[in-house]
DNA sequence: AATGAGCGC
């Protein structure tokens, strides 16, 4: 076995999968400036300055601004879902490398990686919390599906579902579409976008990949909030393009879920009336 | 071409 620089934190970080321009997959229409501003600078760029605390007694320098690492600002509530789940990790991803993914953004408050009880290997998984809610579910929209440092293969986040059932983070219904022949390069982030542009109860997006090898299988799913946007943007997305390819649509199937249960209700009504 | 998915050793 193989040990490349085990545990070393990466030199640089590649920036998430997209820079200010407008992107190429971004065929249909320019997207509002406002949606680029809100995302977060590369990694690269904001290296948190070490922490040198002055020598001299200073309790409380500037409780708002530039929040020390590791040390949330208020304790997020006891109810608020602040894990990531990571998944398809190679066995030498150990816990300084994924510390290393996001110690620039100081807002990881542990990192757990699963490992088999008798080979102590890792599993290929694990779980990163964060100080809130809303710090995962940036470094989800901004990581999901974007190049992790020093190997080809994207980030694989989600929520944490937190063993059986409840505490799911949104339990409004999903409604969920199948997009297929997707180009090579078209990442969760991508996918989502250019529906979201169109149709604001755009949830999430997700590209499906191989597990072994992390390549995308060329097909994936798109989650609406609302039934009537899923139901136009069968219609209205079929034959558009996402990157370089036109998208086919179709219906999704039931997807098996971890955590609770996902029950299609119109699939539900469909049988009942058929 | 042809429907994700892996959850706390």
């Amino acid at each position: 076995m193989m040990q490349p620089s085990n545990g070393v934190v990466p030199p640089q970080m590649p920036p998430p999968t997209m820079d200010q321009q407008q992107q190429p997959w971004m065929m249909m229409q320019q997207p509002p400036p406002q949606m680029w501003a809100q995302q977060p600078p590369p990694p690269h760029q904001v290296a948190p300055p070490p922490q040198h605390p002055p020598q001299q007694p200073q309790p409380h320098p500037h409780p708002q601004q530039q929040m020390p690492q590791y040390q949330p600002a208020q304790p997020a509530s006891a109810d608020e879902v602040r894990t990531l789940w990571i998944g398809d990790l190679q066995y030498w991803m150990d816990e300084n490398y994924i510390n290393g993914c996001f110690a620039h953004t100081g807002e990881v408050t542990s990192v757990k990686l699963i490992r088999n009880k008798q080979t102590n290997q890792l599993e290929g998984y694990g779980f990163i919390e964060f100080v809130s809610r809303a710090a995962a579910e940036r470094i989800l929209q901004t990581y999901n599906g974007s190049l992790m440092p020093n190997v080809e293969q994207n980030f694989r986040l989600n929520w944490a579902s937190f063993g059986v059932g409840e505490k799911r983070p949104d339990n409004t219904p999903d409604f969920t579409i199948f997009v297929g022949d997707l180009a090579s390069d078209v990442t969760d982030y991508m996918l989502q976008e250019t529906f979201r542009v169109h149709y604001p109860s755009v949830k999430g997006a997700k590209v499906v990949t191989d597990r072994l090898t992390g390549r995308t299988k060329g097909y994936g799913f798109v989650r609406f909030g609302d039934e009537s946007e899923q139901l136009r943007a069968m219609t209205e997305m079929n034959g558009m393009f996402c990157s370089t390819r036109p998208m086919r649509i179709g219906p999704a199937t039931t997807k098996k879920t971890v955590g609770s249960e996902q029950y299609p209700k119109g699939m539900f009504l469909f049988y009942v009336f058929c």
